[in-house]
DNA sequence: ATTCTTGCAAACTATTTGCAGAACA
DNA sequence: TGTTCTGCAAATAGTTTGCAAGAAT
């Protein structure tokens, strides 16, 4: 029934840029990447991994202010990002007060179900000079 | 030198169908709503006047989930949204908390400019039953 | 009259999908 | 061996752009 993701030299690939990466890339960022180490890995497969990825919970995925999807490995659970926006660098934050702050002004209004997005984005230590 | 734009049936018309709107709709939909009222307008000049309003602070723009920008005429300064994931009935709401909560975080982490995006999907009330 | 706007078609970008052959278990 | 996976090319979807004709001031 419950067929395991085979092991490939692709998958493995795209999971090695991922562990590599600091910040958040796109699927074509990360084909890039793969074909400057020489790693043969087409497009589609980058982006059919990528989703596997993200269906195992094993990476995360958010979408850029230009619309297209960002993909990095992260840890588990609820939390927001902290995204550099000149060098892209990503700090991981949690926040309990957002969290109940969210609930609660949907509460009031009568919506059940809550589920919300918040990124911050800022330029960091070392790009601000 | 700075040249006002000009008032002309198509951009009256994009207006309209905003000033009736509840919710967001995306530009294709704007588009449609047009065609069924009878108006003629290219789908490119949808797009121009909605990138027009939005640059002038009148309509207010966010990506959905699946990547498309909504566009929503929408009060001035600065809040998030409420957005019921079943009619797309949206309520403006304001969060101070979340404001200095953010800003907070961000400035722990060496941040600066910092800006973010916030937005809380839900069921309304009335799709709840 | 002059300058901004429109409409259409073509171009683009990001992403998905069909399918035949290759690779894993 | 029997599937699952991959690569390529073609298909989608949303959005943007070039350009000649049309409208606003």
């Amino acid at each position: 029934m419950v067929e395991t993701p085979r092991n490939t030299r692709q998958r493995r690939a795209v999971g090695a840029i991922l562990d590599d990466l600091d910040g958040f890339a796109s699927a074509q960022e990360i084909h890039d990447i793969l074909e400057q180490r020489g790693e043969k890995v087409g497009l589609s497969t980058v982006y059919r991994n990528l989703q596997v990825l993200v269906d195992a919970a094993e990476v995360d995925s958010l979408r850029g202010d230009d619309g297209e999807l960002l993909y990095r490995r992260c840890s588990a659970g609820h939390h927001h990002h902290l995204v550099c926006r000149s060098c892209g660098r990503t700090v991981e934050v949690e926040g309990p007060t957002v969290e109940r702050w969210a609930d609660r002004v949907a509460g009031e209004h009568g919506f059940r179900d809550i589920e919300h997005t918040l990124e911050i984005f800022g330029t960091c230590e070392q790009c601000g000079r």
